[in-house]
DNA sequence: TGAAAGTATCTGTTATAACAGATATATTTT
DNA sequence: AAAATATATCTGTTATAACAGATACTTTCA
């Protein structure tokens, strides 16, 4: 079986190259996967790159992260942490407050609603995932995940 | 070398299964491709979803494609190929046109203008993206692109 | 100490994404 | 032919992304 990717973007000319084809396959898919998380998460009122924040900060328990921490550890480059962490407050989903000892932070810290909202998102964006990741073999995972990290790297 | 993923996002703990993982390293190497293919384009002042409808416009040819057309072909989902084209239109990328057969249909095509970008711009661009992925042999490509068209077909 | 540099966040602005609904045209059905 | 359905685009609105510059605070160093 040759690539569907023609089929799905509905092209006819074959690529010129294997590295054209790896690249417009790794964008693909990640637009695939990217909205069909969201999908998940809509009856949770909360994007994707909400979700990850909220996972970020549980991670970090009771001592909380500033916005520059939270911003480092997000999958995707966020520029805008700020007003991101400011929907979030709005929404209840963590509570923002300025650093005693350096009054530059602002420590984000998730509230009980967020956890809420996390734990009930969670087992269907797992779902999600596995179902399309698991069938593949050990070997195989390994394969892609080596293949993308080797390409992060670049020249 | 195990993966410098975690690293990067500078999380400490690692994944619960491999399954999350991969799931992690293809957002995180699109978001990789997709900022430094922004960067490249940014001189000539056009997106990567600009560029991607000028490519298919001008593989379109002299018929043009109306504004379904091209939201079919395009790699990441677009909602609002309207506008999209509106702007495009404004920069002289491409010209509209009512057709004349099926009034629904508004035809675009590529003008000299938008030929001449795609030209400058895709110098660099093959340059990116080839320096990342052209070291990986034939074989690991070759799986690498298996894999996530499975991971793309789902569950 | 006090100026300079560094860091973290915030604000203003513009562009784009996402969604819902409206409009215009064409096709199908009765 | 008229109504119903389908298709393609457009419009209005809100949310978010991207960028530049401003502000507040801290640290460094002369």
């Amino acid at each position: 079986m040759p690539t569907r990717l023609l089929d799905e973007i509905k092209q006819t000319k074959p690529f010129a190259r294997p590295s054209d084809e790896a690249l417009l396959s790794i964008l693909r898919t990640a637009t695939v996967l990217e909205h069909g998380s969201n999908e998940v998460l809509r009856p949770f009122g909360i994007t994707m790159t909400q979700y990850n924040v909220l996972r970020i900060l549980r991670g970090a328990g009771a001592g909380g992260l500033c916005g520059r921490e939270i911003g480092e550890r997000l999958i995707s480059r966020e520029p805008d942490v700020s007003r991101l962490v400011d929907r979030m407050e709005e929404m209840g989903l963590l509570r923002k407050k300025r650093d005693a000892e350096d009054r530059r932070h602002v420590t984000a810290r998730i509230t009980a609603k967020g956890r809420k909202v996390i734990e009930q998102a969670t087992p269907g964006l797992a779902e999600f995932g596995r179902g399309r990741v698991e069938r593949l073999s050990a070997r195989t995972i390994e394969g892609l995940v080596d293949a993308l990290a080797a390409i992060r790297e670049g020249a």
